[in-house]
DNA sequence: CATGCTAAAAATGTATACATATTGTATACG
DNA sequence: CGTATACAATATGTATACATTTTTAGCATG
């Protein structure tokens, strides 16, 4: 079995947190976990800790530390927030962007481009959550960063089934995401403020449709007399 | 000496990080501190790990932890940052606050008012960031609380001199500032958003004008005959 | 005297053993 | 039959010993 740092089992928590590998409200087990990273429980326990800083898990006193759930009031302040905090950080970073951190930029988009062209939906999902991770960066502002690292916690565990597209329709739509991530690399090379927030409230309008569908899907059909047949058939 | 438990050492290093009794930068060592709150080194790393997640200190591997540090460029963003914050954090409060947490801010902006009568600095300080932190959490949204909690951090430290005013022009701006709280606590009760977000503001400009002179204080009297006198004395 | 190397000291990181708290289960009792 | 209680099983919390890394101090060398 795979030997793991300790700060490359911190990565592969987030990401299996991240891609809902490990679903919200799902108990972690640190004997567990520790046999699986193959490090005892003391490394693992600050790796736990640190992981509850960054708002991926909640821990309680002698109750252990659970995958961060996303109740309906929480998801009711997302909806409530992302928006204005996206906006600001894509103005930021379109102010304080450097070269090295557009070529990182462009590098994740490359990523995220050829993770939804090979239909990895959990791939996807993680480059584009590095892409806009690295936009947050950019704004070099830490106290924003705060508020974007938690939006992106749930926006990304959110936006699973984005990339898993069931209709062509829906695949358009992912194709839209991309070339709008484009026009915004393009933005912020260019330093164009108003039209990196334009860009960033039309991309976050896209995703947000897309989100209202997982959280509120369409209501399964009501067929009272199957389900009586399907009652009888147990 | 005072045994500690766990979470009373997690919440006597906040408080002496935000009373700079720890300083920005200060190096914590852990032998030092688990052998001063009384207890071994491992739950005294999971305080830390747990702090480094609040955003009160840093670590970095195999070298320790020390306090967040107020560089330059990042006091720059608080600056630019922390009114939005502020203001939305308000309006917000304005919406959700409960009974509940109206009572307990009447309580701290009393135990505020007590330390600025006792002229108790650190605690007066302290009690202010209590305050705000209430007005956080009726805002009851966990991704701008983020971002609250870490500018409170800057915040907090900063004010330190201006509760230890000078001169009695200095001594009127604090008792200004107490009345800034009741007025925002009326306002948050009569739910009028408009007018807390107004009254927030103003309480920014009036602690911003504070901390940009303890930010860049009054230059040193330019005294060059003497200064050559000095390092001869030396 | 500055520089670089080496070894000792000190600090951080990890594993393990033990202590304490919680949870589950069986049994006795109303 | 439902409920309460006691005890076992399991999980988390803490202390200590050991491993590894970093820092410091001393010494040799150019």
């Amino acid at each position: 079995m795979k030997s793991f740092t300790k700060s490359e089992c911190l990565d592969d928590l987030r990401r299996r947190i991240l891609s809902t590998d490990l679903s919200p409200g799902h108990d972690l087990d640190e004997a567990g976990l520790s046999e699986y990273y193959s490090m005892s429980r003391t490394p693992l326990r600050e790796v736990l800790q640190r992981l509850q800083g960054e708002g991926y898990v909640v821990m309680s006193e002698n109750r252990g530390a659970k995958v961060a759930s996303m109740d309906i009031d929480v998801l009711r302040t997302f909806f409530q927030t992302a928006p204005m905090v996206y906006a600001n950080i894509a103005r930021l970073a379109c102010e304080n962007r450097t070269p090295a951190e557009l070529d990182d930029l462009k590098h994740a988009q490359m990523n995220f481009t050829k993770a939804v062209k090979s239909s990895d939906a959990a791939e996807a999902a993680l480059a584009n959550h590095k892409f806009h991770a690295i936009v947050g960066s950019m704004a070099a502002n830490t106290y924003l960063m705060a508020s974007l690292a938690r939006l992106q916690i749930d926006h990304t565990r959110m936006s699973q089934t984005f990339y898993r597209p069931s209709a062509p329709a829906e695949a358009m739509l992912v194709l839209k995401a991309i070339e709008q991530h484009d026009a915004m690399i393009a933005a912020i090379e260019a330093g164009e403020g108003e039209l990196v927030i334009d860009l960033t409230l039309q991309h976050w309008d896209l995703s947000r449709d897309r989100m209202e569908r997982y959280v509120r899907p369409d209501p399964l059909p009501v067929d009272v007399i199957s389900l009586k047949d399907q009652r009888n058939a147990i």
